[in-house]
DNA sequence: TCCTAGCTTGACACTGTGTAAATTGACAAG
DNA sequence: CTTGTCAATTTACACAGTGTCAAGCTAGGA
């Protein structure tokens, strides 16, 4: 057997396997992929896996965060944080967001997939899109702050609901079935959401 | 063994299979339900269902047009089909969706979690949901013909849109993990819909 | 009485995950 | 130069769940 893939050949056996993970899990849209199949990918005997993994949901995991760290999501939220007001807050999270799903869209839906037979999935999931409503609900509150926030709204139910329209699943929808590109999200969305949640 | 259960004596083995089946996916909320469990609650053997379906996605598929005959999807749609004009349908269709999915909810988990390694279920799937498409299109269009859609939005776009906001995973999001009622759902969506696609 | 439909039982193949034990090869320290 | 350790290897196996197959049982109708 070849003892290592040639595009990362000075990475050690842990980071190949991260990597081939996630290569896998972006080429198969998350599914269908078998842990003898990572292994291969990674060079490296199926059983070795489980010398740096208990098991495939923690390897799921591990990913996840091996992503979040090279894909260097903490800084791309920094524009948020810097917004001089509500609504561009509320526009800039919605940008990110419409750039990070296509991102991440393939481990995505293999933690969707496994999420509800494995808790530990559910949680690394849970904590995800906890992390996605923080950003909701700091641009919501800072609108109302403002007092911008329409009345109708408490920031609770607005943080919810524009939280679902937030949510994977709906970005997966309008893009993956709709066809609407990536301008298409975002300018949409940024549209509904002002016009449900600013005053007028 | 016994050769039936009580509370369905009647019926025969085919409508057992399937009672047993909703029962069964409605109770567990569609996860890790075995096709032994199925037969069990059924009354039958294991291999007996082989007898009447020809697999597990056949069964399932089977169960969700048996649960939307008994529960008469198509009559409940009957009062949008009559609505007077298009804010009144588009509140209707919101309104039946909002009673609709709890009584769904099991086994459009089980869909779900099974349509991405399986391509019957993803037929059955898409199938349901190009039905709420329609839906949502048809309320639309009565505005569009009615001029009070918004002018931003063509047809398609806004019915995407409110497609996505009246999905399952959505209606799950806000009703089972925001805590919201059915009469929250209902309220609050048919408000953002209206805000959103209404000409002021 | 015989046939047949519908079910039963028992056995087994297959896939994928996860575990276990014995072995090899490399490299570092004494 | 030996010894120990570490990482990985190979082979083997246990287990769960799906799906298949063959042979046998039973009730009801001709």
């Amino acid at each position: 057997m070849v003892p290592y893939i040639m595009s990362s050949k000075n990475l050690n056996t842990r980071s190949r396997i991260l990597e081939a993970t996630w290569k896998l899990m972006e080429d198969n849209q998350g599914l269908g992929t078998r842990m003898s199949d990572i292994a291969k990918a990674a060079g490296i005997s199926r059983q070795a896996l489980y010398l740096h993994f208990d098991n495939r949901t923690d390897l799921l995991i591990a990913t996840t965060r091996y992503m979040d760290e090279k894909m260097g999501v903490e800084e791309s939220l920094e524009p948020t944080r810097n917004a001089p007001n509500g609504l561009i807050r509320l526009r800039e999270f919605i940008a990110i967001m419409g750039v990070h799903f296509p991102n991440i869209q393939g481990m995505a839906r293999a933690l969707l997939a496994i999420k509800e037979t494995d808790a530990a999935a559910l949680m690394a999931w849970d904590e995800r899109m906890g992390a996605i409503r923080e950003g909701c609900e700091a641009a919501i509150k800072m609108l109302k702050d403002e007092n911008r926030l329409a009345e109708e709204w408490s920031v609770e139910i607005a943080t919810d609901l524009l939280w679902a329209m937030l949510s994977f699943q709906n970005w997966d929808q309008l893009t993956n079935q709709c066809g609407w590109t990536t301008q298409d999200y975002v300018t949409r969305l940024q549209q509904q959401a002002e016009q449900s949640f600013i005053a007028s």
